[in-house]
DNA sequence: CTGAAAGCGCTTACAG
DNA sequence: CTGAAAGCGCTTACAG
């Protein structure tokens, strides 16, 4: 490549290093000579260089979940446009976990890694931070020194749907939620009853299963079976609130808001159609791909600071507006 | 490292190398100090070396749309699995293009591509091939050799889906599908038309907008606005069905499947929801997942053959049965 | 602005 | 089974 241009390797290698010194002569030599050839540089070998690969890691399981593709969608397209290259890290339960996938961030000497799903071990993660790594978890609530946390304000939602539900007239509340316990969904469970245990309302809670639309139909079913079923629904997921909405129209002939008003979270895309059309909160995806562009790709050095971002109310139809 | 370990550097090289012959002692000392200093293998390092890095890269747009993501995580699972670590390139129109992507999987080494949306130019396509890189593409009908193509028999399915239309009686077809011409939807389009022309059937045909719910609801509105609108329509992909769905029955209040039947594709997973209960065709994703990481993972040498693999019927409530 | 040299962290024949 | 040496494809001081 060099011998083909005419120049040394040091001259290629400026050739394309944004900002190197080179004149312009030799700079068209090196890429007429690149053209021909069609030579790529070995971002690898470059990585082992510069103290830089490039790669920033996406730890994630269930990307096919709405809200996780639309988070991973927004984050790759970003982290691209800032120069990075993404990986992706499948930590779902059948293929391997997040001990091992952070074990590959260390193996390709990822610049960076966010973690979507699951929690790592201190120690592995404690590893990521030694190797250089900016670490980053998402809706996490242990806090390892070192990551920054990034996450949303369930209680505050939790709160508000609360709030709603009874400031609309609805008085039988209940609670429908996973049976995995992750922190986001915890807090979101706990705020939700300690709001309403405040208003001196009882809550019926559910809970089981997957985050998923399944769970949700399960939920709604077991809920409404009972002698006295609720009249309000939080459904901690917009997943588990389509579920519930299928459940107490189809099987039970209920009319939502009507006869029962449902809260999700999420907003999923699915949220804002037709046949759910349901209030709900919006994840701040922009205000994470945002915070987690700048920390991971722009190399802001400040001490890193952990952010709070909130889920805004997404006013829709499965709520009876207050009388 | 090796100082620690007391041993050569080869040896520490060894120890890492499954099935290179070391000493079961040395291999012990070599771990144990490895886990003292906390090492890993560099990955990028060791590709300059052998002549694979062992990434694949996935170039996809639209990440969150329901098939889209469900391929993303069946794939990234599989080739994880198989050893392989996944390296994703979006290629949404914001965020660069096919060639973009392409060339960044020049630039780290890919051992294989998989193309998921989008159809990358002959030259840049050759320059990965003549790098080395193995070369799929999904559901492209153009065929560049040396590269393998998989894809869906769209037009069976869509000629089940007229026949299935007429048989039970429906007798005013309709198409929606969106303005963007891939190959498979133009497939699709193009035999549905055949098969009901074959028939003597006419169909209305509604083309616009993305392959979205959006798209749908407006097909779906437009369509029931003339003066004749269909029974049964036949859109091309579950999200356009769903749109459709949501028209015909929230804005017109027509009831699926007796006023109107409807036929969608992908069978994503709210084609499975109590609110649809779509009759669909479910992409072979398992298939697919299967042999490109046959093709990719598992060096299968012998001459690459195309694949087109059936989409099945799953019928469900969206189509009245036969009289 | 340019080139020769050293080095990033590995692996792989090659001897032993 | 093991080590010394060469080399993968780059970048980066260091002189000029």
């Amino acid at each position: 490549m060099a011998r083909l241009a005419g120049v040394s390797r040091s001259a290629v290698s400026r050739a394309f290093t944004p900002g190197a010194s080179i004149s312009p002569d030799t700079r068209a030599k090196v890429e007429a000579a690149a053209a021909e050839l069609g030579y790529h540089v070995n971002h690898l070998a470059r990585g082992l260089m510069r103290q830089q690969t490039g790669i920033v890691c996406l730890i994630v399981a269930d990307i096919h979940t709405p809200y996780l593709s639309r988070l991973l969608e927004s984050l790759s397209r970003s982290l691209q446009e800032a120069g990075k290259v993404v990986m992706v890290l499948n930590a779902g339960r059948a293929s391997g976990n997040v001990e091992g996938a952070l074990r590959q961030t260390l193996n390709y000497r990822a610049d960076a890694t966010v973690v979507l799903s699951g929690t790592p071990y201190r120690s592995i993660a404690q590893s990521c931070l030694d190797s250089g790594q900016r670490l980053v978890l998402l809706n996490r609530d242990d806090h390892l020194p070192g990551t920054v946390n990034l996450s949303v304000d369930n209680a505050r939602a939790a709160r508000t749907a609360a709030t709603l539900f009874l400031r609309a007239g609805y008085r039988r509340l209940a609670l429908v939620t996973s049976g995995i316990g992750t922190p986001s969904l915890t807090a979101r469970r706990d705020c939700f009853l300690a709001t309403a245990k405040e208003a001196g309302a009882e809550v019926a809670v559910w809970e089981g299963g997957a985050t998923a639309y399944e769970s949700g139909l399960q939920g709604g079913t077991s809920l409404f079976s009972s002698d006295e079923p609720p009249d309000a629904i939080f459904a901690v997921t917009d997943l588990l609130a389509c579920g519930v909405m299928d459940a107490v129209r189809h099987r039970f002939r209920r009319r939502v808001p009507d006869d029962v008003g449902v809260i999700g979270f999420d907003d999923i895309e699915q949220a804002g159609w037709a046949s759910y059309d349901l209030t709900t909160f919006a994840q701040p995806v922009a205000d994470i791909t945002e915070w987690t562009v700048r920390l991971v790709a722009d190399g802001i050095v400040e001490e890193p600071q952990d952010r709070v971002f909130e889920a805004s109310l997404v006013w829709r139809a499965s709520v009876a507006r207050s009388l």
